[in-house]
DNA sequence: GCCGCCTGAACGTTGTTGGGA
DNA sequence: TTCCCAACAACGTTCAGGCGG
């Protein structure tokens, strides 16, 4: 009964090796096809013998090697994922509920990380990715540059990216900048502010350029006048020297900050200028990180459902897997996901303009 | 000269698919085997010969799948690493820079993120990972529990965590938490201050209780009174109630916080109770976050180098990796290293204590 | 007899038959 | 028949041997 040409595993003196196929099917006195038919859930296996191998993969612990597997059906069921950046609020969680989202799909993730672009380093990374046979790229990084790099490397598979802007080569998830900037000053306008000043990250990174734009619109729409951005990095300390610069401003009497990191450096500079917010000023955030609601005063600013788009990024990368995957039938016809609008959080640091 | 037998993989009429070893053997007129020493940069190739094949690899767009070696050779060349808990500054920090340390040093790193602890779906993560074959795990958690759990899976793999508690089963990379919370209070003790009063993590978290451990210990050698410390979650919110709880403490002249995000929320419930800092109370927190710099005032806090942590975890897997691979001559008696103490950054929210 | 190269056999799976109850 | 299962051949490497110059 016990197959016997086939059992060659035979667990030598020193290491106790990992099991495989043949080991389960000596024990289960069946063949390793049947084994693998077993792991796979195909359906003419008799339940006999399907709890018989059960058993058998449970006795001895038995876990599939994924090389062989990968070699054998030509799939390595694993996924891209490239950080590029500072660790932010924003992509950690991004990525974080990206991976989640994987894991749940079976998928494996190596993910690269670097602190900073470079396109030699960026298309480097690609490549490797490409090489270890992932079946798709996905990359987190607010730089334009960036997703335009990894989008021009030709390799075979899907390229993913969170991206604000179209980029050829790269499917896109996005959150609308655009649409958030846009609340920002409706909610201003609404208060009866007219001078709003924006002070934007660099514009290098597409989400900075969309609030930009967003703003533009929206105070183009009430025929507001538009005073050049101030453009900043991100970080707190830039958002000082553009509160110093806003300080010495008499007739803004709002501004509209690219995050809310920026936010807070901008309002440590206003508070040591004496500038009072949101009395003499006010002062309107993105992002709501965690820490925004405590800011001095707590900051009015726009939510984005980072959660949601790393999920959303799980998302497309599955259905682009499984859709041309099929045959030739589906055209690969997926569209990217619509972009969410982020959400208006008022706080304190907002309020009506001082009396002229 | 072109072997005959051998070069199957005859490009079918659909796909081109990804070129093979026997591809670049026919091309350069060599046979698979030769091109595998060249791969693997063994000694006896003729340097011709050598030549030969590195154009052939080149024009060919050859890359050696690492599923086909990961068999042959019984190495993965992956680890794995596992996140779980929120995606903070720092965590986030340590896990980038670990990433860029492995993939500097060769290995692809599969990760698994989870956003909270639960017992099963950590047991079911680190064994999903041994059954990918990675050939190290490694965890960053605060959380006991979690690298407890993590170290009783019965793994043949070396695991290494961040900790700054021993835990069996666990090699550990960490900073040491004690060390910073003596230094805060020396500082405090410095400026003239005796009360000085803790807002702490929560116990389940390693850092939290070695902190509360340092503060003891630096107290007490002081000869100074340990009041009870308030327990928080990290978050701002529970550094806000813990700030209504001290600022009805008119005793307490000082407090050291278990980290920034508490501390800011702390802070603002300070200025809502019209307490000044650091007129009225001092501030010390702990990790110096980006942000910290710019907080209402300005925060002296400790800062850990999460970088470096990193970096050190990476160098840990690889001297594990290293030492047992040799052979049994190695006793693998590999140290964790020493832990790295935190730095003291004062800023404006400390200053001698008012005057009784 | 030493270098340089090749032949043959694993490694652990998944397809694809074809044959036995 | 209608299921179920076994044998055989890939998949693309690395590792022992061996055989010419």
């Amino acid at each position: 009964m016990a197959t016997d040409a086939s059992g060659s595993a035979g667990t030598a003196a020193g290491e106790a090796s990992v099991p495989t196929m043949f080991d389960v099917a000596r024990l289960a006195g069946v063949s390793h096809q049947t084994v693998s038919r077993v792991l796979n859930g195909r359906a003419d296996v008799a339940e006999a013998t399907r709890a018989r191998v059960q058993q058998a993969i449970a006795d001895l612990h038995y876990t599939p090697s994924p090389a062989a597997r990968a070699m054998a059906s030509r799939r390595s069921r694993s996924l891209g994922l490239i950080l590029a950046g500072r660790p932010d609020y924003g992509p950690s969680s991004a990525a974080l509920e990206f991976n989640q989202a994987a894991y749940a799909a079976g998928y494996t993730v190596s993910q690269v990380s670097m602190r900073s672009l470079q396109r030699s380093a960026l298309r480097e990374a690609v490549r490797r990715l490409v090489a270890q046979r992932v079946e798709a790229i996905v990359l987190i990084s607010g730089e334009r540059e960036a997703v335009e790099v990894v989008g021009s490397v030709d390799v075979r598979v899907p390229v993913v990216a969170v991206a604000s802007e179209p980029v050829s080569g790269v499917r896109r998830v996005a959150i609308d900048q655009a649409a958030g900037a846009r609340a920002a000053v409706e909610h201003l306008v609404g208060l009866g502010h007219r001078e709003i000043r924006h002070v934007a990250g660099p514009h290098r990174w597409m989400d900075a350029t969309e609030r930009v734009r967003g703003w533009r619109e929206a105070m183009a729409s009430h025929g507001l006048r538009v005073a050049p951005p101030i453009e900043g990095e991100w970080l707190p300390d830039s958002g000082y020297a553009a509160g110093v610069e806003l300080a010495a401003d008499a007739t803004a009497t709002a501004v509209f900050v690219g995050n809310d990191q920026m936010a807070l450096g901008l309002l440590h500079a206003l508070r040591d200028a004496g500038r009072r917010v949101p009395d003499d000023l006010s002062v309107v955030g993105f992002d709501d990180e965690p820490e925004a609601a405590h800011f001095a005063p707590p900051l009015t600013t726009l939510r984005q459902d980072f959660d949601a788009l790393g999920r959303d990024t799980m998302s497309l990368v599955a259905e682009l897997l499984a859709g041309p995957g099929a045959s030739a039938s589906q055209p690969a016809s997926v569209d990217d996901p619509a972009p969410r609008a982020p959400s208006l959080i008022v706080r304190a640091s907002t309020a009506p303009p001082p009396r002229a």
